[in-house]
RNA sequence: GCCGGCGUGGUGAAAUUGGUAGACACGCAGGACUUAAAAUCCUGUAGCCGCAAGGCUGUGUCGGUUCGAUUCCGACCGCCGGUACCA
């Protein structure tokens, strides 16, 4: 082969790039091929750009695709870029500058990023969700999501900070502090989108069973959701001052009642008192008839002004305030109890009432015993001077009039029964996952596609008008009383309604970030469709996704999300039958890369990895092949900038190993073996994702051919493809001087010989006494015998330590172990 | 508090269903090459004792099961992530 130079990574790693950009080795065909979707969660193209937790899962990710080509896979591998967001806002709003054009300068130089990275991505299918065309199929999504009723308008709570008067978004808010200026966040009341995501709750859980997904990932998507079966149970109001007007009605329902949620009505008897959440409606409704109603209205006020950290902390002392001059009956003793106005109950659960039975809840206990209220046991067993006794296994019922002496299962199923047939209550369940907030008071999102018109409120734009576009503006700071940006602009705001044709106005709140990454994975599959969302021939043969790799922060929220969304398109027949309710068929969540010492990458701490800097120095390669050998990938590690320097050694290794390439050559029994050893290991390896063992494997398969002589030219072949997942641009270039005129992408895994991965002859230990004390070298698969048991209690070492003792027992396990006890 | 993850050399880590603990790599030490340095190559590298052969200890702590435990069981300690006083 003659000489070779030193590896000269900078001019053959970009000269590989353009040559899979020119040659489109990575454009997924719509064939009837056997596919394989691989999806990595799209970026956020921030000004800093690409760090190296991006990296990460993207590499991991190409590893895998490039591995499924080579196993004749027909692969998509797309990248696009999630670009409405805060971040290019709130520099807009500093500098001045359209978040269009920082967005459109990240993306190029996000994009430049990845290219340099080596990825396998078809960039012919790259998607921006800033992009008119993109998200008008979002806004399309929303008015489906409507026309169905799962989209509707209602007053809810956002965060607001005082100082700067604008609404933030939960992630704006850190530790109840505004993010920007440091003022304090509370909750004021606002009109906003929701979508009804938990009419799908049981669906989402119950689609988690059909799909293969980490199993803390499955436990956190059902605790989020948080299903709990129980009761509803209504307790009559009762007054001591009659009111002139009568009761007037709230929300539809008459006020003389109040509904509790439990899950617990076993311990009906012992509910001596009611607590109302500060928010709850019937407080207002029933002012005229509360005694001590400035204490109350003092006390509510104290706690809208608490932040939400403050009101979570369960440690703090419980407080409440009793409302006078009305009682709740309970309706399994007839006995009137007092009501409380109470925060550590909320209205976000339940129905923000419960009934308080402080012999068994500790909250409710604590209550009670601050209070001086009356605390009793139904539930034999436990000491209520002490604790409360959740009594979760059952006992037997005291206190409970004619029931007591049941046992709580029997007696559970009596009161269940009672209170259904007198109406008083029946059986519920109750999630704690609420209905999604899909408004956001600010510019940089998707518009929300709705007219409003005095005459027929709400109307959804046209079909045929969208996209809704987002107008260019130039104050991008929302309005001081927490509007969007969006509302200053009139011209854009006035409209026609689509029903009556009359004067109406835009919805001038936008879609919050979420909105687009909800279906993006579909639109992959046919991203310059301009008819319709995706052509179901396309999404048919592509979905559901293989395999999704992403963050564990997204499990609650962006995987769930999706989720929905596509069960949604499911049931309106967007996507197929054939395809199924579940969008992902598999998936997993890479652990965090940490700064130098274990702390989080921060641009505050300077510690952020730029993967241009390490491209420069070492090499795409030598830097995929770090990241993929610093660690078990799910864990979260610590960058560690000499560990670069071993995989960049490695990659000049491996180059000048073709120093002993031979046409033909004879290889040894042992090397053999090694090969097909390999072939099976790294294979498996990137399939359970082990990529650092892996690579480990091909250092040793490396190390091993780095003491040969001469390396058979058949054999290198196959070196170079197990190499390429891993080290693409120096398995291609390897590839090439062997005279090859095609990459390397499309080639086949080489096959293994079982036979050879097996070793034939085994190095066995010999435990005396526990004791590792000597090695025997056997034939594998080599039975226990007599003979062999001699043989062994013969040998040198075993005699000089058993000296002459009593063997009590002889264990052979073949090919693992001998163990002798004396 | 609850839920999830984790705890192994100086460092990142490996170890198939319980079967030789520390593969692979970083770092370090010594050596070769060099006027010198870098790069590269070779050797060594869990701790303690020993010139060596060898021995003892060792996978967060304490117990248990077993011929044998990093692996299984019980109790505890520590770290990381998520979170909801959820009725």
């Amino acid at each position: 082969m003659g000489k070779f130079s030193k590896y000269q990574f900078k001019n053959i790693e970009s000269r590989w790039q353009k040559y899979w950009q020119d040659n489109k080795t990575f454009l997924a065909k719509d064939s009837s091929q056997e596919k394989f979707f691989g999806l990595v969660e799209f970026p956020y193209p921030s000004g800093e750009g690409l760090h190296a937790g991006h990296l990460r899962p993207f590499t991991a990710l190409d590893v895998v695709c490039r591995y499924q080509r080579l196993q004749g896979k027909n692969v998509l591998f797309p990248m696009g870029m999630d670009a409405f967001g805060l971040p290019a806002e709130n520099y807009a709003v500093k500098k001045n500058i359209p978040p269009q054009e920082t967005t459109k300068k990240n993306i190029a130089n996000y994009i430049r990023q990845l290219q340099s990275s080596g990825f396998s991505f078809d960039w012919s299918r790259f998607l921006s969700t800033t992009d008119p065309e993109y998200y008008r199929w979002t806004q399309w999504i929303f008015i489906k999501l409507w026309k169905k009723g799962l989209a509707y308008k209602a007053k809810e709570n956002i965060n607001w900070c005082i100082s700067c008067q604008i609404g933030l978004a939960n992630e704006e808010v850190v530790n109840g502090f505004c993010e920007r200026c440091g003022g304090e966040v509370i909750k004021k009341e606002k009109e906003q989108w929701l979508l009804k995501i938990t009419k799908y709750a049981d669906r989402l859980i119950e689609g988690l069973d059909r799909v293969d997904f980490l199993e803390q990932i499955k436990i956190q998507q059902k605790n989020w959701i948080g299903r709990s079966e129980g009761a509803e149970i209504k307790f009559k109001v009762e007054s001591k001052k009659s009111c002139s007007q009568g009761d007037r009605p709230v929300g539809g329902k008459v006020n003389n009642e109040l509904s509790v949620f439990t899950t617990r009505p076993d311990t009906l008897f012992g509910a001596t008192f009611m607590v109302l959440a500060p928010e709850h409606l019937i407080i207002h409704a029933l002012e005229e008839k509360i005694e001590n109603l400035s204490a109350v209205k003092k006390y509510i006020e104290a706690s809208r002004q608490k932040s939400d950290l403050e009101r979570s902390d369960t440690t703090r002392e419980k407080t409440g305030v009793e409302i006078k001059g009305l009682k709740v009956v309970n309706p399994a003793t007839g006995e009137e109890i007092p009501i409380f106005v109470a925060d550590y109950v909320t209205t976000g659960y339940g129905t923000g009432a419960i009934m308080a039975v402080p012999a068994h809840d500790q909250r409710d206990w604590e209550f009670a015993k601050k209070y001086k209220l009356e605390i009793r046991p139904v539930i034999e067993g436990g000491d209520i001077e002490v604790e409360a006794y959740p009594a979760i296994n059952g006992g037997v019922m005291i206190n409970s009039g004619q029931f007591t002496g049941l046992t709580v299962a029997d007696f559970k199923i009596k009161i269940i029964d009672w209170l259904q047939k007198n109406k008083i209550g029946k059986i519920t369940t109750n999630y704690r996952l609420h209905d999604w907030i899909f408004s956001r008071q600010r510019y940089w999102g998707e518009p929300i596609p709705m007219v409003y018109c005095a005459k027929c409120a709400w109307q959804a734009v046209a079909e045929s008008d969208l996209p809704v576009v987002l107008p260019n503006i130039k104050d991008f700071k929302p309005g001081s009383d927490g509007q969007s940006p969006l509302a200053k602009v009139e011209a854009w705001v006035n409209t026609k309604c689509p029903k009556c044709g009359g004067q109406a106005k835009r919805e001038t709140d936008t879609m919050p970030n979420w909105a687009g990454s909800n279906w993006y994975f579909i639109r992959y599959t046919d991203p310059k469709n301009n008819k319709q969302l995706a052509d179901p021939k396309k999404i048919k043969y592509w979905l559901p996704v293989d395999w999704y790799n992403g963050g564990n922060e997204h499990t609650t929220l962006h995987l769930l999300y999706s989720r929905f969304i596509f069960k949604f398109l499911y049931d309106i027949g967007v996507i197929p039958k054939e395809v199924g309710d579940e969008p992902y068929k598999k998936r997993t969540a890479q652990g965090m890369i940490l700064g130098e010492g274990h702390v989080k990458m921060s641009k505050s701490r300077g510690n952020v990895v730029n993967p241009d800097d390490y491209i420069k120095k070492y090499g795409a390669d030598a830097l995929r092949l770090y990241i993929m050998f610093m660690g078990p990938f799910d864990q979260s590690i610590a960058w560690d900038d000499q560990g670069v320097v071993g995989a960049y050694r490695f990659v000049n290794k491996f180059w000048n190993l073709q120093a002993k390439l031979a046409k033909k050559s004879d290889t040894s029994s042992e090397i053999e073996q090694l090969l097909n050893q390999s072939i099976k290991k790294i294979g498996e390896d990137i399939s359970q994702m082990h990529f650092n063992t892996a690579i480990s494997q091909l250092m040793i398969l490396t190390n091993a051919f780095d003491k040969e002589s001469k390396i058979d030219q058949n054999i290198w072949s196959k070196l170079l493809i197990l190499l390429s997942p891993f080290a693409p641009h120096l398995a291609e270039e390897l590839w090439q001087l062997l005279g090859h005129q095609h990459s390397l992408a499309h080639e086949s895994w080489p096959k293994y010989d079982e036979n050879l991965v097996k070793k034939q002859l085994l190095t066995i230990a010999i435990q005396i006494n526990g004791k590792v004390r000597d090695m025997i070298e056997l034939q594998v698969d080599t039975e226990d015998s007599a003979d062999l048991q001699k043989q062994i209690l013969a040998r040198e070492k075993v005699q000089k330590i058993l000296a002459g003792s009593k063997v009590k027992k002889f264990i052979y396990v073949k090919n693992k172990i001998i163990s002798i006890v004396f």
